[in-house]
DNA sequence: CTAATTACCTACTAAGTCAATAGGTAATTG
DNA sequence: CAATTACCTATTGACTTAGTAGGTAATTAG
């Protein structure tokens, strides 16, 4: 459900935040602490910047910056980019039922209270909680 | 997260459920009922009979039957047969964690929490909520 | 000004999963 | 014995995943 891509992500948000500091962060650093291919991050933290959790500066002294407080991300938001989903099925999506058995499904309740009740733990879990 | 296998998985189940009768149902029966290719069905059914969840007889008026009440199956033991992994990351899994940074991995904790709260919240669900 | 550093961009690949199809054999019953 | 039904093996095309490869563009230190 949630792939490496998820879990770089978040790694990533608590590497940078576990810094502590307002000059920018270079994906080297970061691969290098987290163990992680650098190229394969490049992809990951693209998304992150197009969707202004980061923000990133090129050249020397260059990287990537929080855009705003540690305790102001929440997991969710951080998982939702890297993921094509965050529902447990595909006829019943993060907004709504597409479901083309809709009316007659026995079923879409129930994963719809079971996305909810998902989606609520992971807004409520912030990036703060996971520095030191 | 979980795929039309288990989707259809609980389909099948909750239809056989619904018949309500000791003898047993025919799978042709069950794809016409539920818009399902039968040939698929085959190779879900297999694995709800290798489980005891189900038990099949072949000829003539053969089909498939519960193996005990419908309140007696949990959806959880339903859905886990049919998915590699109920768990929400790779690294987590349902029984323990395997990950190679597990001593220091700062989000383990919170995958292996909401595993929990999924897991739990199928094995609470049972089959008989859904028939009629 | 230039060289180093860093982000940023596009394309490719091998392995695996998913959803389904195809074409059978074995068992049971009317 | 013929119809019905479960049961079995193999294949396919599309897609995703987890990377790798090889660049260009922007910025800064010396």
């Amino acid at each position: 459900m949630i792939s490496t891509k998820g879990r770089y992500a978040l790694a990533l948000m608590i590497d940078i935040a576990e810094q502590n500091t307002d000059s920018y962060v270079a994906l080297k650093d970061i691969a290098k602490r987290q163990g992680i291919s650098k190229k394969y991050l490049e992809a990951i933290v693209k998304k992150l910047v197009d969707a202004e959790l980061l923000e990133g500066i090129s050249g020397k002294n260059g990287g990537y910056r929080l855009t705003k407080k540690p305790s102001k991300y929440s997991i969710y938001e951080i998982l939702k980019l890297t993921e094509i989903s965050l529902s447990t099925v595909s006829c019943v999506g993060d907004k709504q039922t597409n479901c083309s058995k809709k009316n007659t499904c026995k079923t879409c309740s129930m994963w719809s209270e079971l996305n909810d009740l998902i989606r609520k733990y992971l807004q409520k879990k912030k990036l703060s909680e996971f520095c030191k």
